[in-house]
This record gives structure tokens, C-alpha cells and sequence, in this order.
DNA sequence: TTCTGTTTTCAATTCTTAGTGAAAGTCGCG
DNA sequence: CGCGACTTTCACTAAGAATTGAAAACAGAA
């Protein structure tokens, strides 16, 4: 029997590092990086709350990365921190709703990245229109076609993400529905 | 005359590298990098087929750059070569549609990322279905749970960007129409 | 074929970012 | 207070990515 328990927690293992390294190598072409991701994929996968220590050996990195990477992760809003009675250390968990997770990923990259440019875009046809007498040269003009059409495009794209942001899973699920229900009956 | 229309130039050039500043610096955050993502908001914003070296200049980038980012950019599918007849030169314009931009980014990842990793969670869940026998213990029912609602939500992702990439735009606004009307309705 | 304008390649270099580890800091408790 | 368990900070280093530039390759014209 204690055989037997431990081929399951190596195979535990096993799937861990799996997914683990999976959710690394992912978070890095979405500019988070390496450690960060397999942090929040171990405590996601490991589900019970770890500490600092139980991370840097599973991970092996130092313990300046792992404080660090905690407490960005935990900026983030991503893990937090759980405190346990009597023990005087810290343990850290993933917020455990995948949708919820990905909401807050949607909003913070919105923000920080849709946002400016949406504004640097209306910024520049500004720029173009107070430009323009009453001849526009041709390479003006068309200028202003395309951010108008970038601009649009990025209207849209933004009501969409606010849409997942603001239902919280139910948002998804719905458009989910909405699409794969068309898909079908065009096919 | 000529005085107004250096004006309107130097607008037009100011205008531009905002633009492509801004597209630059939002590339990063993206994986892309910083150089081609300029050059190909470049050639979106000029509208006119450019040529290495007026990339270059432009750019202040060397040529080597300046060929292996184009060459990047036209396999990614993202920029065109254009022949000038007569013309040795090669000139390069960006598609014209910000719709079929974003549907070639989007395909391709989710053909680079969404799909190994939902793979690799598929994996996983074999690993550990497999390993649990009559008695699972109780972390690997919990990590076979958190995959599970991860692979879901990642099947809904991908469906929905399925539907992007098909419809070339039509499958954008209408998700979009929807979701407009329905946050609308229920404020 | 050779000449010439042009593009590609790639070793070397520079820039950037990630990660380390030890010293300094924090905090509850006797 | 001040000990000890624990965490944070930060100057330094390692690792990796982007960029250059000059030599090689290429392609069309004569």
C-alpha cells in the first residue's frame, strides 16, 4: 500500500512538472515571465496552499526570485496570500476559478496596453485632421483611413474584452454559445 | 504653397512615429519584436509600398535588421512584396485590412500556443486518470478537478477564436453586436 | 560571363531582462 | 529589549535576445 501511494505521488509529480513547464514556456511569449508562470501553475495545480520554501525546492530558484515573483503574482491579484493559525509563515494560493483568473489577466492587459492605444491612435488622426486644409495630399488622407479603420477595430475589440471582464465567466459563456450555435448552423 | 505643404509633412511625420512608437512598445508586450513591430506599423501608416532602405532610414535600423524583419513579417503573412515593374527593388506594403491582421496573428497563436497547451492539460489528466485506481488520493482528485475546469474554459477560448478566424471579420461584429445588445439590455 | 545594384547571412557585439544570494529588514514572542 | 523565524531588497552575474556590419550570394542587364 505505502507502494502504491508512492507511484501516485510520482506520477502526481510527473503531471505537475508537465504543466508546469508548459504554463512557463506559454507565459513567456505573453510577456509574463518564466518563474512567474510556473509559480502560478504549481499553486493552481498543487490546489493546497504552499509556502515560500515548498516553491523554491519544487522550482529550484532562489529565494530572492521566489519573494519577488510571489509578490508580484499577488499584485496581480492572481495567488494570495493565506495565513495559517499558529504558524508564523506564509502560505500562498491560486484563486481557484480559471475564469475569474483569466478576467483579471483581460482587464490588467486591456488596461495597460488597449487603453494607450486607443489613445495614441485618436491622438494621431487628431494630429492629421487639424492637418488637413482644404486640400488633403493624397498620403493624409489615407493615413486617416487607416487609423479610422484601427480605431474601429479596436472599439470593438475593447467592448468585447469589457464584456468578459464584466460578467465573470457568465460573459464568456455566452458569447461561447452565441458563436459555436452560428458555427453550426451555417456549416 | 510649398511652405504649406512641408507643414502638412512634418505633421504627417510626427504623426506617424507616434503611431509607430506606439506599436513598437505594445509589440513587446506581445512577443513581437520591438523592430518588427515598427516596421510594420510603418508600412500600415504609410499606406505606399516602401523599400528596404526607406524602411531603414526611416527606422534608423541597420540592414541586416531591416532584411530579416521583413522576411519575418512576409512569412508571418502580415506584410506583401511588391515588384515595381522595371524596378529591381523590392517594395513591401502591410494587407490593407485590420481585420485579417488580427484573424493571421490570432491563427497563428493559437496554432503556437493554445493548442500544445491544450494538449499537454489532455496529457495530464491521462497521467493521472490512469494512476488513480480505486482509491484516488485526495490531491490528485483536486489536480484532475483544476485541469478539468482549465481545459474547458480553454476549449471555449479556442472555439471562440475559431470563429474569428473563419468568418474574416463577420464573426468579430457579430460577437460584438451581441454582446453590445445584451450588456445594453441589462445595464 | 561579368558587372552592378540589391538582398541575405551570420559571427561578433551590445542591450535587456531574469535570477542569485547574502546582507538587511521585519515581526511576533519570551 | 533582543532572539530567531521568516521575508525583502539589491548589487551583481548569468542568460538570452536583438542588432550590427561586412562579406557572400544573388539576379538581371549588357
Amino acid at each position: 500500500m505505502a507502494h502504491n501511494r508512492s507511484l501516485d505521488e510520482t506520477q502526481l509529480l510527473k503531471a505537475q512538472d508537465l504543466f508546469i513547464g508548459r504554463w512557463g514556456e506559454m507565459g513567456q511569449t505573453w510577456g509574463i515571465n518564466r518563474t512567474m508562470a510556473e509559480i502560478h501553475a504549481l499553486l493552481y495545480i498543487a490546489v493546497e496552499p504552499l509556502c515560500m520554501d515548498q516553491v523554491m525546492q519544487r522550482l529550484n530558484i532562489s529565494r530572492g526570485n521566489a519573494s519577488m515573483s510571489l509578490r508580484a503574482l499577488c499584485d496581480w491579484g492572481v495567488i494570495r496570500k493565506v495565513s495559517r493559525p499558529g504558524r508564523r509563515r506564509q502560505f500562498y494560493e491560486s484563486l481557484p476559478d480559471v475564469w475569474e483568473l483569466f478576467s483579471i489577466i483581460i482587464s490588467e492587459r486591456k488596461r495597460r496596453e488597449m487603453d494607450p492605444a486607443l489613445e495614441t491612435i485618436r491622438q494621431c488622426r487628431a494630429m492629421l485632421s487639424g492637418a488637413k486644409g482644404q486640400k488633403t495630399p493624397a498620403t493624409i488622407a489615407a493615413a486617416l483611413a487607416r487609423l479610422g479603420e484601427m480605431e474601429q477595430f479596436m472599439e470593438v475589440t475593447n467592448a468585447i474584452f469589457q464584456q468578459f471582464i464584466g460578467n465573470n465567466g457568465a460573459g464568456l459563456t455566452q458569447v461561447a454559445s452565441v458563436l459555436l450555435q452560428s458555427s453550426g448552423r451555417e456549416g
